[in-house]
DNA sequence: GTTAGCATGTAAGGAGTTACATGATTTT
DNA sequence: AAAATCATGTAACTCCTTACATGCTAAC
C-alpha cells in the first residue's frame, strides 16, 4: 500500500476548507483567521496546520500556489509564501463534510464550525444542522436531569451548583436554537438578520 | 534513564485522585463515577483509565488492593476485582494538583473538575480557583469584544449570532462566579447552600 | 446452559501540542 | 545593522480513543 495520504478526519480539515472556500490564503494568515471560526481563544498551532495543508493538497482538495506577493520573478530558488487555493473537488468535499449527519457532528466544536460557515451552506442543510444540534442537546438535558433526580440527595452543594449551571446553559442554548430555527423557516434563503436587536 | 513512569499530566489523573479521595473503588465503578465529575456526557474509556491507574500506582499515589469482594480465600490465582485506595502521598499530591495556578488550570474542563471537588478543598484554595477562572473569562470577554469591534461589519449575520451567543454565555458564567465568590466570602468554611432557590 | 453485564487489560492509531530549526521581510 | 514579526516546516510527545482479547458472575 502506498503510504501517502494519512487520515485527516478532524475539525481542522473542515475549518481550513471552509476558510479557503471564501478566498485563497497562505498558511500564516489562515492560522489567524482560524481563531475566528474555532472561537476567539483556542489558536491552532503551525505544527498541526502545515501538515494538514500538505495532506489536503495530497488529496487534490487544494493546490499550492507558489506566489511571491508581487509578480516579480526575482530569484527562482526563493521559498516564497505559499497561497493555498481550493479546487473544484475541494469545494465539493467541503459541502459533503458540512452536510454530514453522524452523531459527533453535533458536538460543541463541530457544530460551532458548521454554524460559522452557514453563509456558504444550503438552506436545507442549515436547518438539518440546527435541528441535529437541538436534539443532541435534548439528549444531554435528559441525561443530566435523570442523573440529577437519582443522585440529588448525595451531592454536595458545589456539585449541585455546577450541574445546575450546566443545565441552565444548555437550556439557554436550546432556546437560542429555537429562535434560529424559527427564523430559518420564516425566510429560508435569507440570513436571519431581522432577529438581531430584540434583546 | 529508567523508562518507568510515563508522564501523566491530564484531567484524568486529577479526576481519579479526587474520586478515590472520597472512597476506595475498583476501576469499573470509577469509570461510571467519572462521568459525574467530567460532565454527564463524555465518558472516559477503559483504554485510558486502566493504564492511568497503573501509572498512578507506580508513582505510589495509590495502591491496588486485590480483594475478591467477600473475604473468601477461595482459589489463590483468581483475578478478582482490584480496589484502588489512595495513599497519604496520593492525598498530598491531589491537594497540590487542585491548588495549582498555571494558566491552563482555568480552562473549561480543568475548572469544572476542580469545582466538582470543592467539598474536599480548602476555603482559601476554593476562592483562588473561583477568582482565577473569573479573570480567565474576563480575558476572553476582552478578546471577543475587541475582535467583534474590529470586524463587526465584515461578518455575516450567522457568525455574528454565534459570537453574540458565546459572549452572552461567558457573561452569564461571570455573574454566576460572582455569586459563588460572594457566598464564599460571607461564610468561608461553609458550603454555599443558602444561595440555591432564588431563581 | 447461554446470554447479559461485570471486570480488567493491551496494541494501534488519531488529533492535536510544544519545542525546535530556518529563512525572508519590515521596522526601528 | 539589530530587532521584530512574517512565514514555513519537522520530530517528538501527550492524552486520549477504538478495537480487540479475556475471563468471571448473575439472570433467564
Amino acid at each position: 500500500m502506498s503510504p501517502r495520504a494519512g487520515k485527516r478526519g478532524g475539525l481542522l480539515e473542515l475549518a481550513v476548507l471552509g476558510l479557503l472556500h471564501e478566498a485563497p490564503m497562505h498558511g500564516y494568515e489562515l492560522r489567524k483567521r482560524l481563531s475566528g471560526v474555532l472561537g476567539t481563544f483556542h489558536a491552532i498551532s503551525y505544527g498541526s496546520l502545515y501538515p494538514c495543508l500538505k495532506d489536503l493538497a495530497g488529496r487534490g482538495w487544494l493546490i499550492e500556489d507558489e506566489a511571491t506577493a508581487a509578480a516579480a520573478p526575482a530569484l527562482a530558488g526563493k521559498r516564497g509564501r505559499i497561497v493555498y487555493r481550493l479546487t473544484a473537488e475541494g469545494k465539493e468535499h467541503f459541502q459533503a463534510l458540512v452536510g454530514e449527519a453522524g452523531p459527533d457532528a453535533w458536538e460543541d466544536d463541530r457544530f460551532g464550525v458548521r454554524l460559522a460557515f452557514f453563509g456558504r451552506t444550503e438552506a436545507s442543510v442549515r436547518l438539518r444542522i440546527l435541528e441535529g444540534r437541538r436534539s443532541r442537546l435534548e439528549e444531554r438535558l435528559d441525561a443530566v436531569r435523570s442523573s440529577l433526580a437519582r443522585t440529588r440527595e448525595r451531592l454536595d452543594s458545589y456539585t449541585l451548583e455546577l450541574q445546575q449551571h450546566g443545565l441552565e446553559s444548555v437550556e439557554r442554548e436550546v432556546r437560542w436554537l429555537d429562535e434560529l430555527i424559527a427564523s430559518e423557516r420564516e425566510h429560508p434563503s435569507t440570513s436571519p438578520s431581522s432577529r438581531r436587536g430584540d434583546r
